[in-house]
DNA sequence: TTTACTGCAAAGGGTTTGCAACATG
DNA sequence: CATGTTGCAAACCCTTTGCAGTAAA
């Protein structure tokens, strides 16, 4: 927990940035939640925060490597802490009737099979890979028994 | 070419709606062009294309499961035939710097593998899938050597 | 004390919608 | 001819930004 935020710290300061309360804020209401969230659940969680300083500060954490911005079809981006810091690669089940993003992670070795196809494939096009994404859309338990 | 028009045709009568002109050049322009697009590059590539009923058709042969759309960091959506009218099952190559999509395929025991793994875990989060996406997220060609 | 950060309110911008006119089956 | 569709303009809503005041180093 404290080694979280010293990582924080360290990251915004290389880019010569403060690590300030609200900012404090925000990563420990990524850390307390397990799954991914938006803006407004975030401010639900600690209602000191301000809207326009709490986006400011995500994209700033974002830039900064704490960070990610999870794009779903949903209306809001989702938000939670960058795998360098929670230490674990995972992927994201999509429910499409409510929006709910879940973590999940798959064996190691489809893992290093989907890196491995992946590394041929930005060969081939030129392309230079910065993260994939495997994510599995669909209807969550919630939503289908309702 | 005729029997894409023919399978949309079919997609639109069961959900009761009509083939009109304008959708009918939606999907010829999807048809023509490789790469998923945007709105404003659909309107662009036929002029007659009203903004507003574009976006509302698009939603519509969205959800007869004839168009495919495809969300990205980028601020537009983009839109590509779906697979069931393609026939071919791919992924996309995301720029990060310019917005670009690309598609993708992969070796058919590397969609198996995934296949296989994505079911383990659906089963044990009680989520029922609908597909599955592996974007590889990046800088393309023309990014890299600008 | 300098410079980054905050919060309010207002603007931005892709997408959606109200409504009257129009096509389709 | 009944109903789905179109197009214009205005509304929506998430997100960003201007600016004056505040806090961090």
């Amino acid at each position: 927990m404290n080694d979280v935020h010293a990582a924080v710290l360290a990251l915004l300061r290389s880019q010569g940035q403060r690590y300030t309360t609200s900012r404090r804020a925000v990563v420990e209401v990524l850390t307390r939640t397990e799954r991914p969230m938006t803006l407004p659940e975030i401010l639900t969680h600690d209602p000191r925060l301000a809207q326009s300083s709490t986006y400011r500060n995500l994209a700033e954490l974002e830039q900064a490597g704490v960070v990610r911005r999870i794009i779903t079809s949903d209306e809001h981006s989702y938000f939670e802490l960058a795998e360098d810091l929670t230490g674990e690669h995972h992927h994201h089940l999509i429910c499409t009737q409510c929006g709910a993003v879940t973590d999940f992670a798959v064996p190691g070795d489809l893992e290093r099979h989907i890196e491995r196809s992946a590394a041929v494939v930005a060969r081939k096009h030129g392309f230079v890979i910065d993260s994939h994404r495997l994510d599995l859309v669909g209807i969550c338990t919630g939503c289908v028994s309702a």
